[in-house]
DNA sequence: TTTGTATATAAGCATATGCTTATATCATTG
DNA sequence: CAATGATATAAGCATATGCTTATATACAAA
């Protein structure tokens, strides 16, 4: 079981709307930084240092395939990871536009 | 379901150290302010600020009586709630440490 | 090897957070 | 009502966090 400081840096990637909404999205399945950055309106750099963040707390994983680096849902280490997912809300809407409009993208891999 | 901002705010009260210490005291039942004062090593506002903020994010309730003020668990709007609350290490040492030297204490109400 | 694309890191700034001391509020008791 | 004790709030400070722009690194393709 997870220490209180393991928790603590937990609780604290998981404080924060846009890396929620981060995991939310991740929920469909994994996802290259730049489809993220589509997504999110925020900068690459920013996107960024979220799945860093996510990562150093052990919520994902990642998985490079050649130039991209895609992230997906990994918090096997915490008894209330399935719980906590569950518990988000839905964003199929936004990964929806980004389905439609996918012209700038290209890392289908 | 709560939405976005009402789980941001849940773990952003969630990640803190001294707040998941709190909350395990808590496990065992309620406690009043200087009960936590005692424990934790930190001072009353601190304490105060701590209780405020978990009560904020709706992960304890209040129950006044007389000149003290008692928290205790209540997470009843997460579904997530018990899973996190079983995750949290136990602290029944400090706990016991208060019940040995407990002096001072005279809110055993 | 040069160029382009994806991702990561650094620097700089604004805001949020957490602590302490000092003070205010509120209930109890004399 | 005055005094005491428990809790809350305010002020001031140090540190953490999150964003952007600029730059570095890594891989791919020509």
């Amino acid at each position: 079981m997870p220490d209180f400081e393991q928790l603590t840096e937990c609780y604290k990637a998981l404080g924060d709307q846009t890396r929620l909404q981060i995991l939310s999205f991740l929920k469909e399945g994994e996802r290259c930084v730049c489809e993220l950055v589509q997504i999110l309106n925020i900068t690459q750099p920013a996107v960024s240092r979220h799945m860093r963040k996510l990562k150093n707390a052990k919520l994902v994983k990642e998985r490079r395939s050649g130039q991209w680096v895609f992230y997906s849902l990994d918090g096997s280490i915490y008894p209330f990871f399935e719980k906590i997912v569950d518990s988000l809300p839905d964003s199929s809407e936004e990964i929806e536009k980004l389905n439609i409009c996918d012209s700038g993208i290209s890392c289908n891999s």
